[in-house]
RNA sequence: GGGGCCAUAGGGUAGCUUGGUCCAUCCUUCCAGGUUUGGGACCUGGUGACCCCGGUUCAAAUCCGGGUGGCCCCA
């Protein structure tokens, strides 16, 4: 590695992914890439923990198909209009390349397709709730710059779309959506965020509201994690989405829907747990769990092997993702590779051990090294593991909450957003339609955006709005995005 | 949305200004053999490239036009 996490961000984050093999960007389709085995391993493990919580939850898989005729597409005008200028269309076929006679979007989300199902399915109140989630890919016409693992012309991720009888059972949902996400992406994934009540102008298009979460670099800038919606009726009355309740009345079913993109969490794990020597995994997610290198003395490579051999077997039939590094590249060659691939325990065998009956045991996020008896080894493999997850997450949070600060003015928050960078909590004039004017002015003047309400807090304001000085309505936090 | 820069082996580069010296330089990776192994070993030999289409010219990596892809800045 030859870019510092902390001098050179940007530049960290590009050579990590390219020299531990995460993805290969020269596929030439731009904001297309290749998505490796490391990365695919570890987002095969995220989508595993993620989608155990949400069938625990009651979501059942399903599979909807990646086109969604044009008419389905508009039916919903808000959600059309806001997604129009980001979509990929397929609008011909064949060797001749004939047009089509109707075009077909590639989803950019799966709301009008999915609703044209809830309308055949849901008859009865019996059929409700209907609580469902996919895992596939997205596909969005980005015109920004694109970064492998946060915006990508082509990604992946989990949404799970659901129908309600009313409306608190709804709401029930977006709050349990929240929880799932600290379940999984705080506590498994040691991801830290904040989620935010979007101000008027900034929901998801179609949304009654949505509630979104905030995560960020260490560069101070906001990554959006999962959001979640409350749709209303909207989408109900759109395509049509009707049951008949218990007091024979007709009625619309209230939709949510939640995104927890796997691949942009996966940018998050990257930049949050990484250092200079290269990737952290925390272990739940860890492609590989344990690496063992045998060091092999002249002489000595026989009795050195057997051990290495044995110990590979006993940790892999223990359940353990385990590795037994046999290539011909010197010890430590190996470290680097694996401490590069973020690795989180290596376990060093040679003849030193073999004649102590011990192996030296190799944190990768502390460096520590230990000699660990073996009779010992999988109690303390598991052992550490463990300390590894929560020492990932104390650091995590420490700096998440280094990142927050408060602005009473203008200028005081122009210089922190200048400076430091992340959420910076102020006074706002409101987030309804009528704060959108002072929104607007900050990101011209800072490009800096307001993020929205906490949700999990209900703060008040002290003041003015920082911007048109007017009495401020509620408390934002504000701050630069990717 | 506006502006700028760039494209030579798997990666990083030299050559381009002034066309011929280039069947293209160096480092790294990769392959074979030897040797070594407790923090990026070494020796010998080998493989591998001028983004695509068109133009100018006796002659194009080099000049011109277009395409594709990448990077950066501003909004």
């Amino acid at each position: 590695m030859k870019f510092k996490k902390n001098k050179n961000f940007s530049e960290w984050y590009s050579e990590v992914i390219q020299e531990a093999e995460l993805a290969d960007l020269r596929y030439n389709i731009k904001g297309f890439i290749v998505n490796r085995w490391l990365a695919v391993k570890a987002m095969k493990l995220m989508y595993a923990l993620y989608e155990d919580e949400l069938e625990r939850t009651g979501h059942k898989p399903h599979w909807f198909p990646a086109l969604i005729p044009e008419k389905n597409f508009v039916k919903e005008a808000e959600h059309a209009k806001g997604f129009a200028p980001e979509v990929f269309w397929v609008s011909g076929a064949g060797s001749s390349g004939k047009l089509l006679a109707e075009k077909f979007a590639m989803r950019p989300t799966s709301e009008t397709a999915i609703m044209q199902m809830f309308k055949e399915w849901i008859r009865s109140w019996r059929d409700l709730p209907y609580k469902l989630y996919q895992d596939c890919q997205i596909w969005r016409y980005e015109t920004k710059a694109t970064r492998p693992f946060l915006r990508g012309r082509e990604f992946h991720w989990i949404e799970t779309h659901c129908a309600f009888v009313n409306q608190k059972d709804a709401e029930v949902q977006v709050l349990q959506d929240m929880k799932i996400t600290e379940k999984i992406m705080h506590k498994e994934f040691a991801i830290p965020f904040m989620f935010f009540r979007r101000p008027e102008w900034d929901k998801f298009k179609g949304a009654v509201y949505t509630f979104a979460c905030d995560s960020l670099f260490p560069n101070g800038k906001i990554v959006q994690q999962p959001s979640t919606h409350y749709f209303g009726t909207k989408f109900a009355q759109a395509f049509d989405v009707k049951f008949i309740d218990k007091n024979e009345k007709e009625q619309y079913a209230h939709t949510t829907a939640y995104g927890p993109a796997i691949w942009r969490m996966m940018g998050s794990l990257i930049a949050t747990h990484g250092d200079d020597k290269g990737l952290i995994f925390p272990p739940k997610i860890a492609p590989v769990q344990v690496v063992i290198v045998p060091i092999l003395f002249k002489g000595k490579e026989k009795v050195v092997l057997e051990g290495a051999r044995e110990l590979h077997k006993y940790l892999k039939n223990s359940g353990l993702r385990v590795e037994l590094d046999l290539t011909d590249k010197t010890p430590g060659n190996k470290f680097y590779y694996w401490e590069l691939r973020g690795t989180p325990i290596r376990i060093e065998i040679g003849p030193r051990d073999i004649s102590s009956k011990s192996v030296t045991m190799v944190r990768r996020d502390t460096g520590v090294k230990s000699n660990v008896k073996a009779t010992k080894i999988l109690e303390e493999v598991n052992r550490t593991n463990d300390l590894i997850l929560i020492g990932l997450k104390r650091k995590a949070d420490a700096q998440f909450s280094q990142f927050i600060s408060s602005a009473k003015t203008y200028s005081e928050l122009k210089e922190i957003i200048d400076k430091k960078g992340g959420l910076v909590r102020t006074n706002w004039c409101s987030v309804s339609k009528s704060g959108e004017a002072c929104a607007k002015k900050l990101k011209d003047k800072t490009t800096a955006e307001v993020r929205g309400v906490r949700v999990d807090k209900n703060e008040r304001p002290t003041g003015n709005c920082i911007i048109c000085g007017k009495p401020a309505k509620v408390v934002v936090y504000i701050g630069k995005a990717y």
